[in-house]
DNA sequence: CTGCTACCTTGATTCACATCAAGGTGATTG
DNA sequence: CAATCACCTTGATGTGAATCAAGGTAGCAG
């Protein structure tokens, strides 16, 4: 709706996007849309999607216990969603690259169920989730898109599980280093060589580790060869290595 | 479809259901079910539900890798869902009472993405996941349901990682206590006196800890007189007590 | 009743990761 | 260009839960 992009802070933009996004034309939608989509179905779901939300690093997309009104997509940038427990502590829960969806937690209770905020500069899609649903008692596919949507949001919380609950430090952190290589690879990035968008606090704190443990796996699969680590940049010498250091399915 | 019940086994039922049932008179239905179903909306929803499944003990529901056709309801019994690892290892990723639903890991890949075995006999009605979306798209209170019911598994999978990562053996096995005790009241059972259905080795499993360790939780919260253990019999003697253990969103 | 099997408990020892402690690096700022 | 801060690394030590080991108990089959 109201119209984004051109303004002001052009200079500062870690990765530009392209000016008068729609879904038709958004290079990510092979990822964040269906597949199956006719094209007039994408523009009325288009006419639904807001993209008022650019964000600077650390500000929040939204806050455990916020109204529960849409979901999100990312556009550009890397977004964390954590959940704070009673006594302070912080878990992060997942973390969001473009294309991906977010905010679907909330569905379940008409309030967000963790909280949201921008690692990094990232441009945002809203998503009105009233809307959603109307459409999708209108467009089959969109329904089962949506299904499948959230049930890969529980797979992936079910491989999160099993990692915490069976794997090492090294196991742990070699997953995620795959994850997010696949991940950049189905944006048709480098698997190979990438920027962490997260701390090491971050990551420690997803897997369920210290930030000294982490620290410790890098220097160790630095050592092996596995991978190279200059602070958040990644290089992955040796695919096959860190595949078997994960230790998953295959 | 086919009629079950009345049938041969009467003798050895753990507990008796309904002849006949059906999700107007189901007993469970303010938990599997919108609430704000008309009645005949629910005879459609119950026309579409498939009653046929009885399941032993250590019987299996579906598989990892099977074909997703459906998703479940417990009528009675309980039942473990659990992924296997490459490695053989085994996950177990939830346990599902009386009035829950099980399956939807499904529907993101077609594919089940994880097992689902009886812990004891169990009634479940099938939901063909078809027909669940052509009445979705008719009914919207019925498509919000099943949104939040998906939202509802995605929330408790961010529970179970914060409990992984975050939290002792003790706090676990807390935790654990006082979901299932949470889960009886909702179907008006006691929330102090209740037998486990599932095994040490699961629990454990579950938890992310070894048969050892939750023994000795237990044997160390019954010294505390907190719990009373006998095998598989629990008794809460200090919920509050046992809250505190648990150290969560009180 | 006997033996078998599955499951649970308890103790002793070990180990992976947490915790504690210190120092390093790089970016930002007055 | 010091100073501050946020973040990362490395080392020394401690500890909670895993592992190893041995019995105990209940249900079931013969």
């Amino acid at each position: 709706m109201t119209n984004i992009a051109q303004s002001g802070d052009a200079a500062l933009k870690p990765c530009t996007h392209d000016y008068q996004v729609n879904c038709g034309n958004c290079r990510l939608n092979s990822i964040c849309l269906p597949l199956a989509l006719e094209s007039d179905d994408i523009q009325q779901l288009d006419d639904i999607i807001q993209r008022s939300k650019p964000l600077q690093k650390n500000q929040h997309l939204y806050r455990e216990g916020d109204e529960f009104q849409s979901v999100f997509a990312v556009r550009s940038g890397t977004l964390k969603a954590y959940k704070t427990t009673d006594d302070g502590r912080e878990q992060v829960t997942g973390f969001y690259f473009p294309g991906e969806i977010l905010g679907m937690d909330g569905i379940s209770n008409n309030a967000h169920a963790s909280s949201a905020k921008a690692l990094e500069t990232a441009a945002i899609c809203e998503i009105p989730f009233v809307s959603l649903e109307k459409l999708s008692a209108l467009m089959p596919n969109l329904q089962r898109h949506f299904f499948q949507l959230m049930s890969h949001e529980i797979t992936e919380d079910q491989q999160l599980i099993t990692l915490l609950s069976k794997n090492s430090a090294d196991e742990r952190v070699a997953a995620l280093m795959l994850s997010i290589s696949g991940r950049n690879a189905r944006r048709k990035l480098s698997a190979t060589q990438f920027r962490l968008p997260m701390s090491r606090v971050d990551i420690g704190n997803y897997l369920g580790l210290t930030v000294e443990t982490v620290s410790r796996v890098f220097s160790r699969m630095q050592k092996m060869e596995v991978l190279r680590v200059d602070n958040k940049e990644i290089e992955i010498l040796d695919p096959d290595g860190l595949r078997s250091i994960a230790n998953l399915g295959q």
